[in-house]
DNA sequence: TCTATATTTCTATAATTATAGAAACATAGA
DNA sequence: TCTATGTTTCTATAATTATAGAAATATAGA
């Protein structure tokens, strides 16, 4: 199974914890939210949640910052806009991915 | 791992040779592509795609007909239209998902 | 430095998914 | 009906992914 940036990014979002995840970070925004709190929300254990933010990193459908001892995690929306790119129009979302020039800058 | 619809779609199309199905299909319009076709130009074994038909068919992504022996598999866009939706605002998708009235309908 | 808190990594185990040969099923034409 | 062709289902096995406790790491404050 190669894995491009594309499907990596749908296994990202293939999994029920995941996409709540993914949409709990939506409604807060840029400032993001605290690791310990989506555990918390979610109620699953810290190990648990770290493997599965990992995923989430690795597709760079979300970033993290840390203040302190907190890590606040957020959506980037490049990656989403890529996706609904690819979507619409995989052939020439390909294309694009070869050929990358000018794409609208949004993190 | 509870399964919405969502979920599954993302599950489907997060495979290399699922996603490569996926654009294969894209590019063969609605009379879609007979399966032993996609096998071939694929390089995977009949039973092989046919597992990973029923995953984007039970995801509704695909839907298929046949005609004699031959089945043809197409995209289905609606499902395609409900995951950009969801992407861009999964808030007010799930939130569709409830309340689910005019539907612009596309198949 | 010591202790507490937040998060991640390590590890073993459980659960799920993918692969493909063989068998079964569906249809067409002789 | 018999045979060929296209596709799916059955089955066993291999591979991958998910789970969460325990240990490790990072930072803050006393």
């Amino acid at each position: 199974m190669k894995i491009s940036n594309i499907v990596k990014s749908f296994i990202a979002l293939g999994h029920d914890t995941r996409l709540t995840i993914y949409n709990l970070l939506v409604t807060k925004g840029e400032s993001g939210i605290p690791a310990g709190e989506i555990a918390a929300e979610l109620g699953i254990p810290g190990a648990t949640l770290s493997f599965h933010l990992t995923s989430l990193s690795d597709a760079k459908l979300i970033g993290s910052r840390r203040e302190g001892r907190t890590v606040y995690y957020f959506v980037k929306y490049k990656r989403v806009k890529k996706l609904i790119k690819y979507l619409k129009d995989p052939v020439a979302a390909t294309a694009l991915e070869v050929d990358a020039t000018n794409e609208t800058e949004v993190e």
